[in-house]
DNA sequence: GGCATATACTTCGTTTATCGTATTATACGA
DNA sequence: TCGTATAATACGATAAACGAAGTATATGCC
Protein backbone atom coordinates (compact mmCIF):
# COMPACT_ATOMS: atom_id res chain seq x y z
CA UNK A 1 0.00 0.00 0.00
CA UNK A 2 1.52 3.25 -1.19
CA UNK A 3 1.26 6.32 0.97
CA UNK A 4 -1.42 7.77 0.38
CA UNK A 5 -1.94 10.11 3.48
CA UNK A 6 1.72 11.96 1.74
CA UNK A 7 -0.31 12.40 -1.63
CA UNK A 8 -3.42 13.80 0.19
CA UNK A 9 -1.42 16.15 2.22
CA UNK A 10 0.29 17.00 -0.85
CA UNK A 11 -2.83 17.66 -3.46
CA UNK A 12 -5.38 19.14 -0.60
CA UNK A 13 -4.82 23.02 -0.91
CA UNK A 14 -4.42 22.42 -4.51
CA UNK A 15 -7.81 20.56 -5.17
CA UNK A 16 -9.56 24.33 -5.21
CA UNK A 17 -7.53 25.17 -8.31
CA UNK A 18 -9.21 21.95 -9.70
CA UNK A 19 -12.44 22.66 -9.06
CA UNK A 20 -12.36 26.49 -9.37
CA UNK A 21 -10.52 26.57 -12.28
CA UNK A 22 -12.25 29.39 -13.42
CA UNK A 23 -9.84 31.71 -10.84
CA UNK A 24 -6.80 30.65 -12.67
CA UNK A 25 -8.14 30.40 -16.26
CA UNK A 26 -8.53 34.78 -16.03
CA UNK A 27 -10.16 35.48 -19.03
CA UNK A 28 -13.85 36.68 -19.28
CA UNK A 29 -15.59 34.50 -21.26
CA UNK A 30 -19.05 35.32 -22.67
CA UNK A 31 -20.21 32.20 -22.28
CA UNK A 32 -20.76 29.86 -19.40
CA UNK A 33 -18.94 26.59 -18.60
CA UNK A 34 -21.76 24.81 -20.45
CA UNK A 35 -22.04 26.70 -22.93
CA UNK A 36 -18.39 26.07 -23.92
CA UNK A 37 -19.24 22.47 -23.81
CA UNK A 38 -21.84 22.87 -25.79
CA UNK A 39 -19.91 24.28 -28.58
CA UNK A 40 -16.59 21.90 -28.33
CA UNK A 41 -19.13 19.02 -28.31
CA UNK A 42 -20.71 20.28 -31.96
CA UNK A 43 -17.49 21.58 -33.01
CA UNK A 44 -16.35 17.60 -32.48
CA UNK A 45 -19.69 15.82 -33.66
CA UNK A 46 -20.08 18.48 -36.37
CA UNK A 47 -23.58 18.08 -35.53
CA UNK A 48 -25.79 17.11 -32.42
CA UNK A 49 -29.48 16.29 -31.36
CA UNK A 50 -30.89 18.00 -28.46
CA UNK A 51 -30.89 15.23 -26.50
CA UNK A 52 -27.18 14.61 -27.20
CA UNK A 53 -27.05 17.60 -25.72
CA UNK A 54 -28.75 16.80 -22.76
CA UNK A 55 -27.03 13.79 -22.29
CA UNK A 56 -23.18 15.41 -22.39
CA UNK A 57 -24.07 18.36 -20.06
CA UNK A 58 -26.03 15.83 -17.81
CA UNK A 59 -28.84 17.85 -17.78
CA UNK A 60 -32.68 17.36 -18.42
CA UNK A 61 -33.81 18.44 -22.39
CA UNK A 62 -35.31 22.06 -20.23
CA UNK A 63 -31.77 22.86 -19.80
CA UNK A 64 -30.34 22.17 -23.04
CA UNK A 65 -32.83 24.29 -24.42
CA UNK A 66 -32.08 27.16 -22.49
CA UNK A 67 -28.74 26.48 -23.51
CA UNK A 68 -29.36 26.04 -26.97
CA UNK A 69 -31.51 29.12 -27.08
CA UNK A 70 -28.79 31.39 -26.04
CA UNK A 71 -26.05 30.01 -28.26
CA UNK A 72 -28.57 30.38 -30.89
CA UNK A 73 -29.33 34.51 -29.88
CA UNK A 74 -25.58 34.92 -29.68
CA UNK A 75 -25.38 33.65 -33.63
CA UNK A 76 -23.10 31.02 -32.48
CA UNK A 77 -25.14 27.89 -33.56
CA UNK A 78 -27.76 27.15 -36.11
CA UNK A 79 -30.42 24.97 -34.66
CA UNK A 80 -32.77 23.38 -37.44
CA UNK A 81 -35.33 20.46 -37.75
CA UNK A 82 -34.45 17.58 -38.88
CA UNK A 83 -35.91 16.55 -42.33
CA UNK A 84 -36.02 12.79 -41.78
CA UNK A 85 -37.56 12.82 -38.42
CA UNK A 86 -38.88 16.03 -37.59
CA UNK A 87 -39.18 15.95 -33.88
CA UNK A 88 -35.26 16.10 -33.95
CA UNK A 89 -33.54 19.32 -33.55
CA UNK A 90 -30.33 19.22 -35.12
CA UNK A 91 -27.77 21.77 -33.77
CA UNK A 92 -24.60 22.84 -35.99
CA UNK A 93 -22.02 25.83 -35.60
CA UNK A 94 -22.26 29.52 -37.65
CA UNK A 95 -19.70 30.41 -39.30
CA UNK A 96 -18.98 32.63 -36.28
CA UNK A 97 -19.13 29.69 -33.90
CA UNK A 98 -16.35 27.83 -35.49
CA UNK A 99 -14.58 30.51 -35.68
CA UNK A 100 -14.66 30.61 -32.10
CA UNK A 101 -13.58 27.44 -31.35
CA UNK A 102 -10.71 28.09 -33.48
CA UNK A 103 -9.56 30.97 -31.68
CA UNK A 104 -10.76 28.96 -27.86
CA UNK A 105 -8.59 26.04 -28.81
CA UNK A 106 -5.83 28.48 -29.99
CA UNK A 107 -6.03 29.97 -26.27
CA UNK A 108 -6.16 26.60 -24.57
CA UNK A 109 -3.17 25.38 -26.39
CA UNK A 110 -1.31 28.43 -25.69
CA UNK A 111 -2.59 27.55 -21.69
CA UNK A 112 -0.88 24.08 -21.86
CA UNK A 113 2.39 25.05 -23.21
CA UNK A 114 2.75 27.57 -20.58
CA UNK A 115 1.99 25.27 -17.77
CA UNK A 116 4.26 21.98 -19.20
CA UNK A 117 6.53 24.40 -20.91
CA UNK A 118 9.19 22.97 -18.62
CA UNK A 119 8.49 19.42 -18.81
CA UNK A 120 10.79 17.41 -19.75
CA UNK A 121 9.69 14.65 -23.00
CA UNK A 122 10.02 11.92 -20.60
CA UNK A 123 7.56 13.53 -18.16
CA UNK A 124 5.10 14.18 -20.40
CA UNK A 125 4.67 10.63 -21.88
CA UNK A 126 4.94 9.26 -18.13
CA UNK A 127 2.18 12.41 -17.50
CA UNK A 128 0.14 10.96 -19.82
CA UNK A 129 0.81 7.58 -18.93
CA UNK A 130 -0.10 8.45 -15.86
CA UNK A 131 -3.33 10.19 -15.77
CA UNK A 132 -4.82 7.17 -18.92
CA UNK A 133 -4.07 5.21 -15.76
CA UNK A 134 -6.14 7.29 -13.29
CA UNK A 135 -8.73 8.02 -15.80
CA UNK A 136 -9.09 3.90 -16.57
CA UNK A 137 -9.48 3.57 -12.59
CA UNK A 138 -11.88 6.40 -12.11
CA UNK A 139 -14.00 4.72 -15.29
CA UNK A 140 -13.65 1.00 -14.05
CA UNK A 141 -14.44 1.69 -10.36
CA UNK A 142 -16.91 4.81 -10.45
CA UNK A 143 -19.73 4.70 -8.29
CA UNK A 144 -19.15 1.58 -7.61
CA UNK A 145 -16.04 0.95 -5.23
CA UNK A 146 -17.04 3.87 -2.56
CA UNK A 147 -20.70 3.24 -2.21
CA UNK A 148 -19.61 0.46 0.20
CA UNK A 149 -17.81 2.30 2.95
CA UNK A 150 -19.04 4.30 5.85
CA UNK A 151 -17.81 7.30 4.99
CA UNK A 152 -20.15 7.37 1.62
CA UNK A 153 -23.18 6.86 3.47
CA UNK A 154 -22.45 9.42 6.30
CA UNK A 155 -21.96 11.83 3.29
CA UNK A 156 -25.30 10.92 1.25
CA UNK A 157 -28.24 12.72 1.68
CA UNK A 158 -28.22 13.81 5.64
CA UNK A 159 -31.89 16.38 5.55
CA UNK A 160 -31.44 18.59 8.44
CA UNK A 161 -34.50 20.34 8.78
CA UNK B 1 9.72 22.60 -28.15
CA UNK B 2 8.05 19.49 -26.91
CA UNK B 3 4.99 18.15 -29.10
CA UNK B 4 2.05 20.06 -27.28
CA UNK B 5 -0.12 19.54 -29.74
CA UNK B 6 -0.08 16.02 -29.66
CA UNK B 7 -0.79 16.16 -25.18
CA UNK B 8 -3.37 18.54 -26.35
CA UNK B 9 -5.07 15.82 -28.51
CA UNK B 10 -4.96 13.70 -25.73
CA UNK B 11 -6.58 15.43 -23.11
CA UNK B 12 -9.13 17.79 -25.24
CA UNK B 13 -11.97 15.37 -24.32
CA UNK B 14 -11.09 14.82 -20.52
CA UNK B 15 -10.70 18.41 -20.02
CA UNK B 16 -14.64 18.11 -19.23
CA UNK B 17 -13.80 15.93 -16.47
CA UNK B 18 -12.00 18.30 -14.87
CA UNK B 19 -14.68 21.53 -15.51
CA UNK B 20 -17.15 18.60 -14.79
CA UNK B 21 -16.24 16.25 -11.73
CA UNK B 22 -20.06 16.37 -10.43
CA UNK B 23 -20.07 14.11 -13.39
CA UNK B 24 -17.57 11.42 -11.99
CA UNK B 25 -18.24 12.31 -8.60
CA UNK B 26 -21.39 10.79 -8.38
CA UNK B 27 -22.08 12.13 -4.95
CA UNK B 28 -24.95 13.62 -3.45
CA UNK B 29 -24.07 16.98 -1.71
CA UNK B 30 -26.13 18.48 0.34
CA UNK B 31 -23.62 21.59 0.06
CA UNK B 32 -22.57 23.77 -3.37
CA UNK B 33 -19.23 23.52 -4.54
CA UNK B 34 -18.75 27.23 -3.13
CA UNK B 35 -20.09 25.68 0.33
CA UNK B 36 -17.70 22.42 0.52
CA UNK B 37 -14.73 24.74 0.14
CA UNK B 38 -15.64 27.27 2.62
CA UNK B 39 -15.93 24.41 5.14
CA UNK B 40 -13.06 23.18 4.17
CA UNK B 41 -11.47 26.41 4.76
CA UNK B 42 -12.94 27.10 7.90
CA UNK B 43 -11.72 23.51 9.07
CA UNK B 44 -8.36 24.69 7.79
CA UNK B 45 -8.06 27.65 8.96
CA UNK B 46 -10.03 26.96 12.32
CA UNK B 47 -11.85 30.34 12.42
CA UNK B 48 -12.31 32.93 9.31
CA UNK B 49 -13.52 36.33 8.48
CA UNK B 50 -16.27 36.84 5.77
CA UNK B 51 -13.68 39.10 3.85
CA UNK B 52 -11.26 36.30 4.24
CA UNK B 53 -14.23 33.74 3.08
CA UNK B 54 -15.13 36.49 0.44
CA UNK B 55 -11.57 36.50 -1.24
CA UNK B 56 -10.65 32.31 -0.86
CA UNK B 57 -14.11 32.01 -3.55
CA UNK B 58 -13.33 34.71 -5.39
CA UNK B 59 -16.67 36.34 -4.62
CA UNK B 60 -17.76 39.71 -3.45
CA UNK B 61 -18.78 39.92 -0.01
CA UNK B 62 -22.57 39.87 -0.62
CA UNK B 63 -21.89 36.22 -2.25
CA UNK B 64 -19.75 35.07 0.78
CA UNK B 65 -22.92 36.43 3.10
CA UNK B 66 -24.87 34.15 0.98
CA UNK B 67 -22.93 31.17 1.64
CA UNK B 68 -22.63 31.94 5.58
CA UNK B 69 -26.27 32.23 5.63
CA UNK B 70 -27.26 28.64 4.33
CA UNK B 71 -24.37 26.89 6.37
CA UNK B 72 -25.27 28.75 9.33
CA UNK B 73 -28.76 28.29 8.89
CA UNK B 74 -27.73 24.35 7.91
CA UNK B 75 -26.18 24.12 11.44
CA UNK B 76 -22.47 23.66 10.41
CA UNK B 77 -20.68 26.47 11.03
CA UNK B 78 -21.18 28.94 13.94
CA UNK B 79 -21.22 33.12 13.08
CA UNK B 80 -20.47 35.34 16.04
CA UNK B 81 -19.18 39.26 15.67
CA UNK B 82 -15.51 39.43 17.00
CA UNK B 83 -14.88 41.10 20.76
CA UNK B 84 -12.04 42.92 19.54
CA UNK B 85 -13.57 44.39 16.30
CA UNK B 86 -17.21 44.71 16.36
CA UNK B 87 -17.45 45.27 12.59
CA UNK B 88 -15.91 41.90 12.00
CA UNK B 89 -17.51 38.58 12.02
CA UNK B 90 -16.46 35.34 12.53
CA UNK B 91 -16.67 32.27 10.71
CA UNK B 92 -16.32 28.70 13.13
CA UNK B 93 -17.09 25.05 12.48
CA UNK B 94 -20.17 23.84 14.54
CA UNK B 95 -19.40 20.32 15.74
CA UNK B 96 -21.65 19.25 13.19
CA UNK B 97 -19.73 20.66 10.74
CA UNK B 98 -16.40 19.42 11.93
CA UNK B 99 -17.55 15.89 11.97
CA UNK B 100 -18.85 16.62 8.50
CA UNK B 101 -15.39 17.36 7.29
CA UNK B 102 -14.18 14.47 8.83
CA UNK B 103 -16.26 12.72 6.69
CA UNK B 104 -15.48 14.44 3.97
CA UNK B 105 -12.10 13.95 4.07
CA UNK B 106 -12.27 10.21 4.39
CA UNK B 107 -14.46 10.08 1.85
CA UNK B 108 -11.98 12.13 -0.69
CA UNK B 109 -9.15 9.95 0.17
CA UNK B 110 -10.92 6.65 -0.66
CA UNK B 111 -11.65 8.50 -4.38
CA UNK B 112 -7.98 9.21 -4.28
CA UNK B 113 -6.98 5.92 -3.20
CA UNK B 114 -9.04 4.63 -6.41
CA UNK B 115 -7.46 6.92 -8.71
CA UNK B 116 -4.18 5.91 -7.57
CA UNK B 117 -4.59 2.66 -7.10
CA UNK B 118 -2.01 1.10 -9.48
CA UNK B 119 0.57 3.73 -9.36
CA UNK B 120 3.91 2.42 -8.44
CA UNK B 121 5.65 4.58 -6.33
CA UNK B 122 7.85 5.97 -8.79
CA UNK B 123 5.07 7.24 -10.45
CA UNK B 124 3.23 8.79 -7.49
CA UNK B 125 6.81 10.36 -7.04
CA UNK B 126 7.00 11.59 -10.56
CA UNK B 127 3.33 12.42 -10.79
CA UNK B 128 4.23 15.27 -7.61
CA UNK B 129 7.09 16.97 -9.17
CA UNK B 130 5.38 17.10 -12.24
CA UNK B 131 2.05 18.61 -10.79
CA UNK B 132 4.32 20.96 -7.89
CA UNK B 133 5.96 22.25 -11.95
CA UNK B 134 2.76 22.83 -13.10
CA UNK B 135 1.66 24.65 -10.65
CA UNK B 136 4.96 26.95 -9.85
CA UNK B 137 4.20 27.59 -14.03
CA UNK B 138 1.14 28.60 -13.76
CA UNK B 139 1.41 30.92 -10.61
CA UNK B 140 4.44 32.28 -12.60
CA UNK B 141 2.68 33.03 -15.45
CA UNK B 142 -0.35 33.72 -14.60
CA UNK B 143 -2.52 35.90 -16.30
CA UNK B 144 0.82 37.48 -17.73
CA UNK B 145 1.85 34.77 -20.73
CA UNK B 146 -1.24 35.33 -21.90
CA UNK B 147 -2.31 38.53 -22.60
CA UNK B 148 -0.39 39.23 -25.53
CA UNK B 149 -1.48 36.72 -27.67
CA UNK B 150 -4.07 38.06 -30.84
CA UNK B 151 -5.98 34.66 -29.83
CA UNK B 152 -6.66 36.22 -25.94
CA UNK B 153 -7.85 39.58 -26.92
CA UNK B 154 -10.02 37.65 -29.53
CA UNK B 155 -11.58 35.44 -26.92
CA UNK B 156 -12.07 38.61 -24.52
CA UNK B 157 -15.09 40.65 -24.45
CA UNK B 158 -16.51 40.43 -27.76
CA UNK B 159 -20.03 42.02 -27.63
CA UNK B 160 -23.28 40.74 -30.18
CA UNK B 161 -25.91 42.39 -29.21
C1' DG C 1 -55.93 3.27 -41.87
C1' DG C 2 -56.59 4.74 -37.31
C1' DC C 3 -55.63 4.98 -32.60
C1' DA C 4 -52.65 4.54 -28.62
C1' DT C 5 -48.25 5.20 -27.10
C1' DA C 6 -43.53 6.74 -27.35
C1' DT C 7 -40.18 10.16 -28.60
C1' DA C 8 -38.07 14.82 -29.14
C1' DC C 9 -38.41 19.13 -27.79
C1' DT C 10 -40.25 23.56 -25.98
C1' DT C 11 -42.73 26.49 -22.71
C1' DC C 12 -43.66 28.09 -18.39
C1' DG C 13 -43.18 28.97 -13.68
C1' DT C 14 -40.38 28.16 -9.63
C1' DT C 15 -36.16 27.99 -7.25
C1' DT C 16 -31.47 29.11 -6.33
C1' DA C 17 -27.06 31.42 -6.61
C1' DT C 18 -24.59 35.42 -7.78
C1' DC C 19 -23.60 40.04 -7.58
C1' DG C 20 -23.91 45.28 -7.79
C1' DT C 21 -25.52 48.92 -5.02
C1' DA C 22 -27.16 50.90 -0.96
C1' DT C 23 -27.15 50.71 3.94
C1' DT C 24 -25.68 49.91 8.76
C1' DA C 25 -22.42 49.56 12.28
C1' DT C 26 -17.91 50.11 13.94
C1' DA C 27 -13.06 51.74 14.03
C1' DC C 28 -9.69 55.16 13.68
C1' DG C 29 -6.99 59.20 12.43
C1' DA C 30 -6.62 64.22 12.49
C1' DT D 1 -15.66 64.90 17.49
C1' DC D 2 -16.10 64.64 12.82
C1' DG D 3 -14.90 62.54 8.52
C1' DT D 4 -13.49 58.62 6.31
C1' DA D 5 -12.33 53.84 5.90
C1' DT D 6 -13.57 49.14 6.82
C1' DA D 7 -16.62 44.90 7.54
C1' DA D 8 -20.48 43.04 6.69
C1' DT D 9 -25.59 42.67 5.58
C1' DA D 10 -29.90 43.83 2.95
C1' DC D 11 -32.12 44.22 -1.14
C1' DG D 12 -33.26 43.85 -5.85
C1' DA D 13 -32.06 42.40 -10.36
C1' DT D 14 -30.38 38.84 -13.41
C1' DA D 15 -29.42 34.43 -15.02
C1' DA D 16 -29.18 29.43 -15.04
C1' DA D 17 -31.29 25.02 -13.94
C1' DC D 18 -35.06 22.23 -13.79
C1' DG D 19 -39.64 19.81 -13.13
C1' DA D 20 -44.11 19.55 -15.08
C1' DA D 21 -47.13 20.30 -18.62
C1' DG D 22 -47.81 20.93 -23.42
C1' DT D 23 -46.95 20.28 -28.63
C1' DA D 24 -45.67 17.95 -32.63
C1' DT D 25 -44.13 13.95 -34.90
C1' DA D 26 -43.20 9.01 -35.38
C1' DT D 27 -44.22 4.23 -34.72
C1' DG D 28 -46.39 -0.05 -33.31
C1' DC D 29 -50.44 -2.67 -33.34
C1' DC D 30 -55.07 -4.24 -34.44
Amino acid sequence: MLDINRFLDFIFDDLKKIFFPEEWIDVDLKFSKAEIFSLLLIDKRHEITMSELAEYIHSPLSTATGIADRLTKSGYIIRERSEADRRIVVLRLSHEGSQWIVHLKEWLSGYLRVIVQDLTEEELQLLMAIILKMIRNLEANSGKKLHDSQTDVTLRSIDID
